[in-house]
DNA sequence: ATATATTTCAAACATACGTTTAAATGAAAT
DNA sequence: ATTTCATTTAAACGTATGTTTGAAATATAT
């Protein structure tokens, strides 16, 4: 054990100084770049490591990856989870609304963009592209291993919050904000283009709200007579 | 001028077997593993072409990828201001419902899926993809180049159908919509697994309807106090 | 101080890739 | 039949990639 040199981690492993340089070079390049068009030269060179430490680090490429993503994706659904608590205690039957519900969903993501100004973005764009990445069943696993609870758990929630809602409605309603979250997390420069301007991606609260409005009006449509 | 051995194109110009199979395959392949995923010599294979087939036709590969988007995005786009027009001609005072205008924004993406029953979904994916595509800047004129004009035309159509919503809400809530579109393309299998079966996605004419009635009951939320 | 892990390093390896070339093949026109 | 042009073919080229290796360096523990 090397128990100074190493830096302990939340599940317990132990992270050296240069690993965890690798995951930060790693994620901004990958966000950057793309996947498949970042190098491990690249990576290695950016951090000022050697070619060989990913692979003595990580095992490989597609490992280190992985614990980029995961490395994000833990803690945002565990906020999810903690908001989605909060608000239920707020709320006088334990049944918050729905803009609280689309509130304790959507914020933990969205919030990536403010942590760091540029960095935040390209990582928001990152996380935003898995949802469509064509990638190896693994990375897939992964994800939507995390999600599972996150999702039923919110499922449940939109299910109390818009009654009169189906049940198969939900879901789909749920996915249409997913999209449009992703959506905003891997594109939202674009929107500031397309608008000349006009739509500013800045203050991150704000579009939230603009989010959280949208999704729970969509919410509160009737059903569609097919369903 | 070989003009037996060639099929004309809608652009006048000429089309041989083996170049539309190319086109085929590829964007087969390009949707199912990715673009940078996707050897040529997979896709020459896959064709029962040879390797130099594709340099000798689209003199490279980001040529070729190019062109399968180009295929596909022109005609939606048309269709889409088709129907754009042929909702003002049904409306009384020119001005067609929220419905109208989203349901001719989504529905000529939608029917792809449609068209052939796995191969649709396929090209749905990939199509829902490019939007947040970190690829050469040349991919990124080429798309918002053909989706210049809808954007502006289904901006304007919106404004009138929503007429209480601030301009630049109705371009954020246009791109909403446009990200709830996309992952329905790019990642509505997963809406399967997830939902347990409850959510079918087979009956395209629903999924649009339930996209329609989600986005137009969002567009008719109320503006968001910070704008 | 010595021994023992752990980490770094330069170099090489094997391979898969996009692209190019020049000859062979085929069809259309003269 | 001969010429002309477009297409196909097999082979090779150059390069960039992820990975492995074994020695050197560094830190930790006895």
């Amino acid at each position: 054990m090397t128990a100074f040199s190493r830096t302990p981690t939340a599940d317990g492993e132990q992270a050296s100084a240069t690993r965890t340089r690798l995951l930060d070079v790693a994620e901004q390049l990958f966000a950057e770049r793309g996947i498949d068009a970042t190098s491990l030269r690249a990576i290695t060179a950016t951090a000022g490591a050697n070619l060989a430490s990913v692979n003595y680090h990580f095992g490989s490429k597609d490992a280190l990856f992985r614990e980029v993503v995961a490395r994000r994706l833990g803690p945002i659904n565990a906020e999810r989870l903690r908001l989605l608590e909060e608000a239920k205690c707020q709320a006088a039957d334990g049944n918050p609304p729905l803009e609280s519900v689309l509130s304790a969903f959507l914020a933990p993501a969205l919030h990536l963009q403010s942590q760091r100004p540029q960095e935040g973005k390209n990582i928001m764009n990152l996380m935003g592209r898995l949802y469509s990445d064509p990638r190896a069943d693994e990375l897939k696993k992964l994800f939507y291993g995390e999600f599972k609870e996150v999702f039923q758990r919110f499922t449940s929630a939109l299910k109390h919050a818009a009654p009169d809602v189906a049940d198969d409605e939900i879901i789909w309603r749920f996915f249409f904000v997913v999209g449009a979250m992703a959506h905003l997390m891997s594109a939202g420069d674009v929107l500031n283009h397309a608008s000349n301007g006009l739509c500013d991606l800045e203050d991150v609260e704000a579009n939230i709200g603009r989010l959280v409005a949208f999704s729970a009006a969509g919410f509160r449509a009737p059903n569609s007579p097919t369903s």
